[in-house]
DNA sequence: GCTACATCCTCTAGTGGCTAGAGGTTCAAG
DNA sequence: CTTGAACCTCTAGCCACTAGAGGATGTAGC
C-alpha cells in the first residue's frame, strides 16, 4: 500500500529512521515487493504515528519498545502503562527544575556582563569561580554532573 | 603536585573524563613523573573547575573551547564571550518552553488515566491519537522532532 | 625488601537516537 | 527507452562521555 517515502511523508518520520527502527525491531519488518523495496499498510502507520507521538513527549525508545508490547494486550490492566508515563512525567519534572536553575544562572550572568574587556568580562568570572553563582545550582547536581538534565 | 585522581576528587570531574578532555584538547598535556603517570598543578585545577562550571551551566564543549581561548586574552573586548553566553541562554529558554508544554501533556495524560485496563487506557489512547492531544505540542517541533530540545 | 592493593596507564568499544554518505538497484513518468 | 527520483544495504559519525581489558606504577605496612 505504502512506500517508505509515502509512510515517512504521513507520519513525519525520516526515511532513514523508520529503517533504524525496524533495525532495533521497534517495527516488525514489513512485506516486500518484487524488488525487495518495503512496503506498509495502515497497522504499520498507526504504530509509526504511537511511535513519534510517544518521542515527542520525550519517551525513550525502550519505554516505547514497552508500551507497545503492552498496549497489545488490550485487557491487561493498563497499571504497567500507567507506571511508564509516571516515570516519565516525574523525569521531565527533574529536568524542569535543572532548566530552570540553569536559566536563572545565565540570565543573571548575562545580565550582569557590562561588556568591556575579558579581563572584567563577568561571564569569565562566574564560570571561573562558582562563588559568584546567585543559585546553589551546584548541590543540585552533585556528585556529578547530571548529564540527563542537561538534555 | 596533584596526580590525577586528586584532581578529579578536588574538581568533581571523573579521572577518564580528564583524560577525554586532554584528549580532544580542551585541557593541555600535563607533565609526567617518572613512571609516566599525570602530574597537576594549580592552573590545570583552574582550568578544570571554569570546564565543570561551563559545562554545568550546559555549555557545549566547542563553546567552552572557545571560552577559554578567549579567555586567555583578558585585554580583549569581551563581545564574543558574551553572544556564547547569550546564545547558550536563548538555547536554554527554547528548551524550557518545549520542555513545558511536555511536561503540560504528559501530566494531563498520566491525570486522565483511570487505571482500567489497556482496552481503555488514557496513555495509550493519546499516545495513538495526537488529536486527543490538549495542548499542540506537535506545532511546536515541526517538521521533525527537536532532539535538541527534549534533553 | 616484600607483599598487597589502590591508583595509574593505553586502548578499544559501547551508550542513545539517530544522521550522512557511498555505491548500487528499482520504480514511475514522459 | 531514458531520465531521475526514490529505494536498497552497509558503514561511519555525532556528543560527551563511560566501561572494561590488560597491564604498569605508587604507597603503606611488615
Amino acid at each position: 500500500m505504502l512506500s517508505i517515502g509515502k509512510l515517512s511523508g504521513l507520519t513525519g518520520v525520516k526515511v532513514p529512521t523508520i529503517r533504524y527502527y525496524e533495525q532495533i525491531g521497534l517495527l516488525p519488518r514489513p512485506e516486500r515487493n518484487d524488488g525487495g523495496q518495503r512496503i506498509y499498510d495502515n497497522t504499520s502507520r498507526e504504530r509509526l504515528n504511537f511511535i513519534r507521538h510517544a518521542r515527542e513527549l520525550g519517551f525513550p525508545l525502550d519505554d516505547i519498545r514497552e508500551l507497545l508490547a503492552l498496549s497489545d494486550d488490550p485487557a491487561q490492566s493498563c497499571e504497567a502503562i500507567d507506571a511508564i508515563a509516571k516515570r516519565q512525567l516525574a523525569e521531565v519534572e527533574h529536568r524542569l527544575v535543572r532548566l530552570n536553575a540553569l536559566h536563572k544562572e545565565l540570565e543573571r550572568m548575562v545580565e550582569q556582563c557590562t561588556c568591556g574587556t575579558v579581563q572584567t568580562c563577568r561571564v569569565i568570572q562566574v564560570l571561573g569561580d562558582h562563588g559568584l553563582c546567585g543559585t546553589d545550582h551546584r548541590k543540585m547536581m552533585l556528585p556529578d554532573i547530571d548529564q540527563e538534565c542537561l538534555k
